[in-house]
RNA sequence: GCCUCAGUGGCGGAAUUGGUAGACGCACAGGACUUAAAAUCCUGCGUGAGUUAAAUCACGUGCCGGUUCAAGUCCGGCCUGAGGCACCA
């Protein structure tokens, strides 16, 4: 085997050393912007999935280079995370230590990978000159009204005194400690995303992001088109207001049902008369987990309100009011008018409480179950006959003149909880001041930096470690002097995230997040590669930001990525996934060792789809490295002609057509595949001139890009692939002379003859019935068709 | 339950978008070289029948049907698996 080691070393210093990478702004050069998802830096090291998507990334940025664009390709860290956090916890050492550590890891693993990265750009979100930009940003939304504090839900581990992201409290039971997650009302900032609803569906229409990222994304949203209707309450001059999407089967709507957190039981306890029964059903709510509330094969459960009672607005029926679980506060009002016979949900619950069941719509039988599909209406007075679209259309005009209610479009989207309670984040670079209230600090003040504390677990009272130290909570209030308190939450990890691309693109700018003139050379990402776990909250978040960036003028694009893939994982070689428990972890470093970095790059390219999952293996590995070998032997047999020669000039000219179209499409694994034949035929006929080694070389060059430099300066190049344009293909030359023509008797392949490219129809169909076993089963029948497809087959039909 | 995607040799996967199914690689088997092994090179490799060897024939892309001269590809109905969302009114 050749001597990847020192090649691979020796290229990777002189990349270094040269700075072949670098990329500066240039308005003469079409751009392109290569951008991949950065790493959180964990203890883990790289992996071997990691290695895949930065290579595939450097396929393309080395690709686009050649093509002459001038490529912004750079790499950086999403620090701020818990695992640096829990490590300082039970180390008692700054999380910056052992995030800088592991920094230094990654910077080295992605290195010996051999990236075209412009490391002068490298950022790490959790160093002060980045996230001062951060809180900058986050002040613009306070100013523009967009971040507000209030009461929300967290899920609270009562045990360890914190609050868990939904992540870490899986099953309802604390990712730390395995006890049961209690909800607590905290005090939150919070980002108005859900204003951004509309924006960020419509914003879609002008990306190429993957469709099934774009679906994702539009189900995450939740948009759903209604009405909200109010029912008046008879006892008192109040009413409820409930979202509907099927206003028009209000004639079926025989009771009501509200969410345990229905703000109305509290107003009128002194007038329910079953309070105290009310109150045990609430308290039992509380106590159960979400997965215990959501958990849709359990019955359903509630306590009919005694004392309050509904009016169905459009036949001013009585109904009662029930309490129940399966009626969520955080959608819609927080109140569901319920149709029994046209509703699961709500057929399930009547039945269980014996509540009248009228069918609204023709068919079913709701004997037996509820009828949810659409139907012409019946028992519904002035709807009676019509079908789903009209009995919608006429019940909003009805909803409106009568001042009952009227159309709506709810979002399952939320608001952004935008505080977390931890250590290891951006802080929030707010004052409480208790005359002015929250007051964003100075911009000269920025960044508000992470102070050094003793501890960094939660207070016992679940606030971050921060509220412990006076030093940093007690300062002045940044418009009236008076003394003052700073907010000690800090920001969720997703924030850092949300602008990175940005900073990229003018990464060392102390004065801005990135000046004006390099954003509008820069643009939009033009290609982000990243995973599909962040088709949804990455994403998102992301796009929200930027949107609003931009309407505040501050980046010259709205959709901050113009086109988005979604990459395949790497999989252990049974299938499952890769985990350090398992312990069956592939650790790219050592395959470097053992086998080199193009080998390793290649056999990653070639693993498979790159959409789509690939299970590892070792021997296919050692496969590719052995292709390598045989591309490094080729040198021997190669000729001084600087020429294309007749026998491997199709050769060549369908290589570079294929090998270019599959890396723009993203189809490495044949572009590899294209590689692979391409030798064999060198090989097969004996023979390769110096001009087509180099072609060959260039073609190979974004998969391996040592042995190639390598491989080049040894045949006596003395420019650099990385230096010159990519090569291109002669279409004359891509024409075969004869083809092998297929015949087909009543769809079976019965013969086959090799025939020249210019042969007529005619002549084919002649050449076709000439064929000896072709004759066989055509002789003495009547042909009833003939189908010719030029250039490829002639099929027969006979009787 | 809903949404999205997938199902092709012993294995990873190709297939110009309706036109020769199995490219390329791995594994395996046989051979050459070697004292031997490794490495390398050559040959074979979907299943079955057939033949000294071929030719050739049948079957074959999760299952059942359909459209078509022609289906891995299109249509209808299932089955299985993966991922996401989930009492969303």
């Amino acid at each position: 085997m050749y001597n990847f080691k020192n090649i691979e070393k020796k290229w990777q210093e002189i990349w270094e050393k040269k700075e072949t990478y670098k990329v500066v702004e240039d308005n003469n050069k079409k751009k392109f912007y290569m951008l991949v998802e950065f790493p959180y830096p964990s203890g883990a090291g790289l992996h071997v999935g990691h290695a895949r998507c930065f290579t595939a990334s450097d396929v393309q940025a080395r690709y686009k280079r050649a093509k002459g664009f001038n490529v912004l390709f750079p790499f950086g860290f999403d620090s701020f995370g818990n695992p640096a956090e829990q490590y300082a916890i039970k180390n008692h050492e700054h999380p910056s230590i052992m995030t800088h550590k592991c920094i230094d890891v990654f910077r080295n693993q992605a290195k010996s990978l051999g990236l075209s990265v412009d490391w002068s750009r490298e950022i790490s979100t959790c160093e002060p000159e980045y996230y001062k930009w951060t809180q900058w940003q986050f002040i613009k939304f306070f100013n523009a009204g967009l971040a507000y504090k209030d009461e929300k839900e967290i899920n609270w581990c009562p045990k360890c005194k914190m609050g868990l992201s939904n992540e870490d409290s899986q099953g309802g039971k604390c990712v730390r400690c395995d006890t049961q997650v209690e909800k607590k009302l905290k005090n939150q900032w919070m980002l108005r995303m859900k204003d951004y609803s509309e924006k960020l569906i419509d914003g879609l229409e002008d990306t190429e992001i993957l469709d099934k990222v774009k679906t994702a994304q539009i189900n995450w949203i939740g948009k759903s088109i209604g009405a909200h209707v109010d029912f008046k309450i008879k006892e008192i001059d109040d009413k409820l207001t409930v979202f509907t999407t099927r206003c028009d089967t209000l004639f079926g709507a025989t009771f009501m049902v509200i969410s345990p957190e229905h703000p109305i039981i509290s107003k009128y306890e002194d007038i329910i008369k079953n309070i105290d029964m009310v109150k045990k059903y609430q308290d039992e709510a509380k106590s159960k987990s979400d997965i215990e509330r959501t958990d849709m094969t359990k019955e359903k459960t509630g306590v009919k309100i005694d004392g309050l009672t509904a009016i169905n607005p459009v036949n001013n029926k009585e109904i009662p009011i029930y309490i129940s679980d399966y009626v969520l506060m955080g959608y819609g009002t927080g109140a569901i008018m319920a149709v029994p016979a046209h509703d699961t949900r709500d057929y399930e619950f009547a039945k269980k409480f014996g509540i009248d069941i009228i069918p609204v719509l023709e068919g079913g039988n709701i004997e037996k179950e509820a009828y949810i599909e659409d139907g012409v209406h019946i028992n519904s007075g002035f709807l009676d006959g019509l079908n789903k679209e009209e009995a919608l259309n006429k019940m909003y005009k009805y909803l409106e003149d009568n001042k009952i209610g009227s159309k709506f479009t709810n979002y399952k989207l939320q608001d952004w909880i935008f505080s977390r309670q931890r250590f290891w984040g951006e802080p929030i670079p707010m004052v409480h001041c208790d005359k002015c209230g929250w007051v964003p600090v100075n911009e000269e003040e920025l960044p508000v930096v992470l102070p050094n504390v003793e501890s960094y677990e939660p207070t016992k009272d679940g606030e971050s470690p921060l509220s412990l130290l006076d030093d940093f909570v007690n300062t002045t209030c940044p418009k009236c002097g008076a003394p003052a308190k700073r907010e000690t939450d800090t920001m969720p990890n997703w924030a850092g995230s949300c602008w990175y691309f940005l900073r990229y693109m003018d990464a060392n700018n102390d004065k801005e997040f990135a000046s004006k003139d390099k954003m509008n050379y820069w643009g939009q990402v033009d290609l982000y590669d990243g995973g599909m776990e962040h088709a949804t909250r990455h994403l998102l978040y992301a796009r929200f930001w930027n949107i609003f960036l931009h309407e505040q003028g501050l980046v010259p694009y709205s959709e901050p990525f113009y086109k988005r893939i979604a990459h395949g994982m790497i999989l252990a070689s049974d299938g499952s996934k890769m985990s350090k428990s398992k312990g069956n972890v592939v650790d790219p470093t050592l395959m470097i060792n053992e086998y080199g970095a193009d080998a390793l790059r290649l056999y990653e390219m070639f693993i498979g789809d790159y959409s789509k999952d690939a299970a590892w293996n070792e021997d296919s590995l050692n496969g590719c490295a052995k292709f390598l070998d045989r591309v490094y032997n080729l040198s021997n047999i190669v000729t001084d002609e600087d020429i294309i020669s007749k026998e491997n000039e199709k050769i060549i000219n369908k290589g570079i057509k294929k090998v270019s179209e599959d890396i723009e499409n993203l189809k490495y694994n044949t572009a590899v595949s294209t590689l692979m034949t391409m030798l064999n035929e060198f090989n097969a006929n004996k023979k390769i001139t110096k001009k087509e080694y180099r072609i060959f070389l260039q073609l190979l060059n974004p998969f391996a890009p040592h042995i190639t430099e390598e491989l080049n300066q040894m045949i006596g190049f003395d420019k650099e692939l990385s230096t010159i344009s990519w090569p291109s293909y002669d279409e004359s030359k891509l024409k075969d002379d004869t083809y092998e023509m297929v015949v087909q008797v009543n769809g079976k392949v019965r013969g086959k003859i090799e025939v020249s490219t210019d042969t007529t129809e005619e002549e084919m169909k002649k050449l076709s019935k000439e064929i000896d076993n072709v004759k066989n089963y055509i002789d003495g029948k009547e042909i009833v068709k003939e189908v010719v497809v030029p250039k490829k087959l002639v099929s027969i039909v006979v009787k």
